[in-house]
DNA sequence: CTAATCTTTTATCATAAGATAAAAAATCAA
DNA sequence: TTGATTTTTTATCTTATGATAAAAGATTAG
């Protein structure tokens, strides 16, 4: 569990008893490549912490399987359309490389808001951070040309190129593959 | 101040008294159309709350005025990838009609959150909110066609269309002013 | 190791949207 | 009200990306 109390660190302090509260609601478990960590249609009752491994959000389109985000080590991953609303999320998490994650029981987690502000507090950092990440996406995709928004990629998370079928790279930046295919042609 | 604590009551209770701290750092001030509430460069330490108007978020990418996002009456409006990391914004507000809005002075409420938990849960809550629509705002955009997302936005928020100027959903939109002219003209 | 499957590239053609220019319409200021 | 400015539309030409098909390459299961 230290990775993720270090994680948590990064965003704001937390006392022992609370680091304990918080330990005895996660698990840590094992998933292999290509598994459905959380299918499609289920409301979001976790939040993920990836201690090793890949993977992503996605969800279908017209029946074209496109992706949201990809995660990687020491990052949360949480449907938080479906998380925060309590709705059933039409987006699956899917392990894109032999993962351990450490899943955190979500309801247990937002009781424990009441008895320990400072556990809220933490969430609401990483949470508004996440929005952050968000916002700033939306920038990225706004009147940008594919090109630009693949080299931006390249420049800013060369390993998401490294790591993850280029198919799900293409539906990421909102894309055919025959396209990115393409666009990487162009040297 | 009322529709604030309207605003407020949707998304969490709130004792008097902590209801009297948030009046007590709040400001009501009333702007004239194509003022920048805002500018760019400055570091956001204001949240707004829209009484009447609408109002705008935007930046320039290579020269172009670009706007993030639209927001009408009864919202809150923040640029918060600076209020929650404290970098000056490449964002400004600006007004687009004619508007009242309330002034809740940033730095104060966050050290409400240290003795009103309250507080720091309502705002909690009204940022993961704000996080969510982000999050599907990025559905909306990923892999639709300039047409789709007009018509979207036809269907979803026809009040954009009947109160901004076209030039600016043009930009919202992701497409050039003439491209969406032609998009209206398919009628 | 081999066959089957999945992923990526290459090629061709069609189309949506960009760039530019100019006209028409609407808004604003004196 | 009138002229000036801003906004929206229309037109032409160009280009990036989609759709489809097929080949090449990589991965996986037996």
């Amino acid at each position: 569990m230290t990775p993720l109390l270090q994680y948590f660190k990064k965003f704001s302090p937390l006392s022992k008893e609370a680091e304990k509260a918080i330990i005895e609601i996660s698990n840590i478990e094992t998933i292999k490549k290509n598994k459905d960590l959380q299918p499609i249609g289920h409301t979001c009752k976790t939040i993920y912490f990836i201690k090793q491994g890949v993977a992503r959000i996605y969800y279908f389109k017209d029946g074209i399987d496109i992706t949201e985000r990809f995660f990687f080590e020491n990052s949360i991953i949480a449907r938080v359309e479906s998380l925060f609303t309590g709705k059933p999320s039409r987006k699956a998490i899917q392990i894109l490389e032999d993962a351990e994650i450490i899943a955190i029981n979500a309801n247990q987690l937002f009781k424990l808001y009441d008895s320990y502000p400072e556990i809220e507090r933490l969430f609401r950092k990483i949470f508004e951070s996440a929005y952050v990440e968000t916002v700033n996406r939306i920038e990225g995709i706004q009147f940008h040309s594919a090109e630009e928004r693949y080299n931006a990629l390249l420049n800013e998370a060369p390993n998401v190129l490294m790591r993850v079928p280029l198919k799900h790279v293409a539906s990421y930046l909102g894309i055919t593959q025959v396209s990115l295919s393409r666009i990487r042609g162009h040297h």
